[in-house]
DNA sequence: TACAATATGTCCTTTATCGTACATATCGCA
DNA sequence: TGCGATATGTACGATAAAGGACATATTGTA
């Protein structure tokens, strides 16, 4: 029954939190943007524009929270990301408040 | 040390999400919206504009996640808010997803 | 009586974001 | 050789949101 607005909900996630995603999924393994692109779209089942994915990957490695370095995988150059201490922080500190809202706490 | 991030996540949660945050709220204890600006601004130490503030609590109430009666108290009209059954799911929903997030599940 | 606090609401200009399109390059296949 | 897939990037116009101001009303206090 509570299903009702899930999809809504991810969207939202998705849009709002985009780079927390990012640094997440980059934090599990170390990836490229159109790897994530296609991960995210078939994962959440939503359709991710590259020219947004692009520009928040450059700018979590302008902001310290990942590093990148380029590769070539058959004739194709890749750039495979992996996260900073500084973006296992900020995904620390982003948990640690979600849980915190989970069991009612204020924020403070 | 995960502490540096943490006013900046919660600015950003309140922003993206300040109707969810109401409903959580409200859902506690019904609440009117001056008493919100306050407990907000206090709690989360951030200022709330009241310009953002009663748009948002009368979309919730047209979206039908809360209902509002008006009071007067000490010859100020109050507009009281309560969550709806609606609302109460959406927060579910919403909670629900946060858990997976934090249990490190993909979303779909 | 003027001001701060309570209480709710809208308007408007600027700023930020969205989605689309443009742009480039390689590889494999038809 | 033309097209789809892989791979990354920018530019721009439209749309949405943010911030501050305007607006009204009551109560208590200086």
């Amino acid at each position: 029954m509570s299903e009702n607005y899930r999809k809504a909900i991810v969207q939202r996630i998705i849009k709002n939190l985009l780079d927390v995603q990012l640094l997440r999924m980059v934090q599990t393994q170390p990836l490229w943007g159109y790897m994530i692109k296609k991960k995210i779209e078939t994962n959440f089942k939503i359709k991710l524009r590259h020219g947004a994915l692009y520009p928040t990957l450059n700018s979590l490695e302008r902001r310290g929270f990942l590093k990148s370095q380029k590769q070539t995988h058959e004739g194709r150059a890749r750039k495979i990301y992996t996260i900073t201490d500084a973006g296992k922080e900020y995904l620390r500190s982003y948990y640690g408040i979600l849980k915190d809202q989970l069991e009612g706490k204020d924020l403070k």
